[in-house]
DNA sequence: CCAAAAGTGTTGGTAGTACACCCATGA
DNA sequence: TCATGGGTGTACTACCAACACTTTTGG
């Protein structure tokens, strides 16, 4: 009835990254050993025997890529006894988003080995990576649909249509301007400055929003249903 | 830069019940060995090395209760680092429903050591499988409000308050009855038969509905918007 | 003055909610 | 005939979707 298990744990890690004008980014890394050599992954890798998932995560985002996570959370365990082709190797999967100031990595060239990709321009992928990323699409247009998501893909400060422009792009159809700023600002949770957009090559300026924090949290916290 | 994983994998599944006169019950088993000896805790253990983790859980529900799932889904992973005294462990959680007529255990003495129990009668629990329940009660709740569920719940025919009743004691809210069968019967899903409800102690007996399968699998892949 | 993007209100339709009385059966 | 649970319709409200013109800025 005894056996020996050998299996090893991973975490691997999709992140998004969103600018207006690059659009939806995921962070991927260059693989320099077997297996995939020379291939682009997800960032991530095997846990240490003393850290949590999450510390795993961390630890493998600021060791590949530098970057400084904004949200994090689990998205699915990968598991397919062939899924590497060496051992077999449990892949917890997480989700997380960034905000464009902390964006350091698209001023790097193409030498670098993380960078970020366009989610319409993705290259090939390692292990069952291609899989992983599909499902944290959807798992980021449902969270789009019923939780207020956006402080943690924004500057601290942008005008509305960025905002607008997010959900276009994320849920990948156009948004009737009037009906969503409607429906965001009732939630109460948006608050206009008095600041301008600064100039950005013709067109009216915006005001810039903000987020009001507590509310935010409040209204994720409760899960409101939001209903874009 | 290298280091031995010790670190196992293993499953532990959620698995619900429901009847309308015992309500929502979940399966658990008594342990035999160390630690937790005595305790109860969720039929779950470790994953061997050749087989996916859908397979270990349903070779652990064979091996330890004896239970037919009808449908399984992945929950969450919990990885804290003790969350078992000895070893490391990674428990993948799984979320499972059955149908009444498979509730065999109901039948069994209290000496067994695989028994059902009403959500509200929980008894101590091993490791941290307190906090996987919560979540699994939590994820049973969002899903009857955005998927119909029920199909995997309730008997192939039944008369349509148990299912108005399931909604009632999983959302632990009241449902008017006039609008709720609106709403359900509006999604087609459903189907009324020619059969009535025998004699079940006292009050009219209401007619019998089944699931139209396909279509009812149909909105499922769809995710269709519920909203009950 | 032209091009580009931002700002803003009204209306009609639909879906949701609240609500109460009669009917069939068994004891 | 009484107690118990099943079956059914309407009216009001609130939310959502559709829709176009004016304003501000830079070139």
């Amino acid at each position: 009835m005894k056996f020996t298990q050998k299996i090893k744990v991973s975490v691997d890690a999709v992140v998004f990254g969103y600018t207006p004008s690059e659009g939806l980014s995921i962070l991927l890394i260059k693989r320099k050993i077997a297996p995939f050599k020379g291939n682009w992954a997800l960032p991530g890798g095997l846990v240490r025997n003393e850290e949590t998932l999450e510390q795993a995560v961390e630890r493998e985002l600021r060791e590949e890529t530098g970057i400084t996570i904004n949200y994090l959370e689990q998205l699915y365990t990968f598991a397919k006894p062939d899924r590497d082709p060496r051992n077999r190797v449990v892949a917890v999967a997480y989700f997380g988003l960034v905000r464009p100031d902390t964006f350091e990595l698209h001023a790097n060239t193409d030498a670098s080995d993380a960078q970020w990709f366009n989610i319409q321009e993705l290259p090939v992928l390692a292990f069952d990576h291609q899989d992983i990323i599909k499902l944290a699409i959807q798992r980021l247009q449902s969270k789009l649909t019923y939780q207020p998501v956006g402080f943690e893909l924004l500057d601290q400060k942008f005008p509305f249509s960025d905002l607008e422009k997010l959900y276009a792009t994320v849920l990948n159809r156009p948004i009737d301007r009037r009906n969503f700023k409607k429906k965001i600002m009732k939630f109460g949770f948006l608050e206009e400055t008095k600041e301008k957009q600064k100039h950005q090559g013709s067109g009216r300026p915006g005001y810039l929003f903000k987020f009001n924090e507590q509310r935010y949290f409040q209204l994720k916290k409760d899960g409101i249903n939001f209903e874009i």
